[in-house]
DNA sequence: GTAGGGTTAG
């Protein structure tokens, strides 16, 4: 009834989209003369399948032709103009052959132009049926055209075919790629008895791909069936969307039921288990890995070294590194990064020139690894050499970021006026976290006067955070101007700040404890507190004694010295001694960076009980072993 | 005679 009409019902936007006489132009000769194709290897076979077809004087005959559109719509490497000179050479195209043309388009690299093949067709009286709607929507969602495919919609619903479920499962797929997840749902919604498993996929990847997980994971409740397309969406869903404790239940759960997870799962559960530092669970699905004779991939072995790296097993990623079997340039990335967040410096600088040398090109995240590594290791002329190598020889653009490592590298290591005239050159204004890592660097050597007015100008700029009190503060108390001290906290106090609470985390006994500062909530807080009260006697006894300019509060000294002794990581080690063998290494992950004193602290403890503890900080990992730090005491 | 959903890494 369609092909009817005097005009189709579409209203493309022609001036973007090519000659409908393209498509249907008829020639008895091929368009694009197959000797002048470049030779794709993966095609190969269907082209001497064609140049049999030839050969044999089957060259016009229109269902060996279509059936040699079908192949080659399989292929995902064909390129769109040989498909194209094929069709061309069918005198009377079937809608078969058409349809396999619109699946070949939807793979190209201009999937738009499908609506005018589509267009072509009705204008040629074939009647579209429902492999024609299924590829052209699926060529829609591709364009990100909703204009189109909302167009195409319409037809689908005059035409009745709104109860096929492939049909039904394009058109979801459509809106929630084009961000439309509530046209996606009402498409949902409708004919609710036709659905599969792919129907609740769609569906829940639309959720996902919103950042709706809460009506993901209700879809993913109700869903009559689930394969491991909706566990892996499902899983990711939570990893992306910052719910990295629920990515890893749900994974969990997957492997209860006995399901074979995927590499996307595997690699997305690394990615969640090196963000959290969970080292346990790591290793645990590096032994999955190994089980089920994964093959060692790029991403898998990228995957592996970038969650040894942020578990604090600095070795074990520079040996799996070492040993993978292929390795991109997100491999190299994530052995830099690594490097430079374990304060190995000069390691991760002589990484980065093999990189050169073995011919790869440098990108944006690969330069936040070596200024890192410049930042964390003291290499200030080598920071200053990189910074302008990469954007004069390797004209990469200037980010955020790369400034936050230079005034960090600049700032920390005394240079603070080129740190501020780095900042005040810069095109952009600059993010307020430079302000703050020069705040940071003002505490260190004691500037108060700059640290005031930086201090003053980010509480004005963002007067919630209380971050900012917090180290104007201490640098009032390093100096110890009481008085100011007590104005900044009162004024926190007035602001109603919102608080970021430290916590240290700790994995023992196939769990994870987290602590926060003063923490009694752990069922074994009686025996930690005693335990803490042991570490204290023992390192007093070895010369330490603490260091309290860190805490704001205008409390006499002994009250102070009680709560720095009970700081999240504290609680985190001395749990950690009741509960590994002595010699254990004992990891913590914690949110902030580590304070003064806990440092000392750590270094005093590993010295006093010969234990490695290692401690993951907001900025960096520290080794403390045998009474010194990797850092050097340079953080 | 043709079909669909999810790809990770600082």
């Amino acid at each position: 009834m369609f092909a009817k009409r005097p005009k189709p019902l579409l209203s493309f936007p022609k001036q973007q989209l090519s000659n409908p006489h393209f498509f249907f132009s008829t020639p008895t000769t091929f368009h694009t003369p197959l000797s002048s194709l470049p030779p794709r290897p993966s095609i190969n076979q269907t082209k001497q399948a064609h140049a049999q077809i030839i050969v044999s004087g089957l060259g016009a005959n229109a269902s060996f032709t279509g059936h040699l559109l079908a192949s080659l719509a399989l292929s995902p490497s064909t390129p769109f103009a040989y498909s194209l000179s094929i069709f061309q050479t069918i005198q009377y195209p079937s809608l078969f052959a058409s349809n396999n043309l619109i699946r070949c388009l939807a793979k190209s690299e201009s999937p738009r132009e499908s609506v005018v093949l589509y267009s072509c067709i009705l204008g040629r009286n074939l009647i579209p049926n429902n492999h024609t709607y299924t590829f052209l929507l699926q060529a829609c969602s591709k364009a990100l055209a909703i204009s189109e495919g909302t167009q195409v919609h319409t037809h689908v619903v005059k035409l009745g075919f709104c109860e096929d479920v492939f049909v039904r499962n394009a058109l979801i797929h459509l809106y929630s790629a084009c961000c439309r997840v509530e046209c996606s749902k009402r498409v949902f919604e409708e004919n609710g008895h036709c659905r599969d498993v792919v129907t609740w996929n769609s569906m829940l990847a639309g959720f996902v791909r919103d950042g709706r997980i809460g009506d993901a994971e209700k879809v993913f409740d109700e869903m009559p069936e689930r394969d491991v397309i909706s566990w892996s969406t499902m899983i990711m869903g939570h990893v992306q969307n910052g719910q990295l404790e629920e990515g890893l239940e749900c994974f969990k759960e997957m492997r209860e039921k006995g399901l074979r997870p995927n590499e996307a799962i595997l690699v997305t559960v690394l990615s969640a288990s090196a963000q959290m530092g969970l080292l346990e669970n790591g290793r645990l699905v590096h032994s999955i890995v190994d089980s089920l004779n994964f093959p060692m991939t790029v991403s898998l072995g990228t995957a592996l070294v970038d969650m040894y790296a942020k578990c604090g097993c600095i070795e074990q990623s520079k040996l799996l590194f070492h040993n993978m079997p292929r390795r991109d340039i997100s491999s190299w990335n994530a052995m830099i990064c690594g490097l430079a967040s374990h304060g190995l410096g000069k390691e991760a600088l002589a990484l980065f020139e093999r990189f050169i040398n073995e011919g790869f090109h440098p990108v944006s995240v690969t330069f936040i690894g070596v200024l890192n590594a410049c930042s964390r290791a003291g290499l200030v002329s080598e920071g200053r050499h990189y910074f302008k190598l990469m954007t004069e020889k390797y004209d990469i653009e200037l980010e955020m970021e790369h400034y936050g490592c230079m005034v960090d590298l600049l700032s920390r290591a005394g240079f603070v006026d080129e740190a501020v005239e780095l900042i005040e050159k810069m095109q952009a204004p600059p993010d307020p976290v430079l302000w703050a890592t020069l705040l940071g660097a003002c505490k260190i050597h004691g500037s108060v006067e700059l640290g005031e007015k930086i201090g003053n100008k980010l509480i004005k700029l963002d007067p919630t955070y209380d971050g900012h009190y917090v180290q104007l503060a201490s640098i009032y108390a390093k100096a110890r101007k009481w008085e100011d001290v007590v104005r900044v906290r009162r004024l926190m106090v007035e602001q109603n700040t919102n608080k970021v609470a430290g916590w240290s985390l700790i994995e023992a006994q196939g769990r994870v404890h987290q602590f926060v500062a003063g923490d009694r909530e752990h069922e074994r807080s009686l025996e930690i507190y005693k335990m803490l009260e042991t570490i204290g006697t023992r390192i007093a006894e070895a010369g330490y004694s603490p260091k309290i300019s860190s805490v704001l509060h205008d409390i006499g000294e002994e009250e102070k010295e009680n709560v720095v002794k009970e700081h999240s990581e504290r609680l985190a080690i001395a749990y950690g001694m009741l509960v590994t063998k002595v010699g254990d290494c004992i990891r913590i992950v914690k949110n902030l960076r580590v304070c003064e004193d806990c440092h000392e602290a750590s270094k005093m403890i590993s010295m006093v009980f010969d234990r490695e503890i290692i401690v993951r900080d907001y900025s960096r990992f520290h080794h403390f072993k045998e009474g010194k730090c990797s850092c050097l005491d340079y953080w």
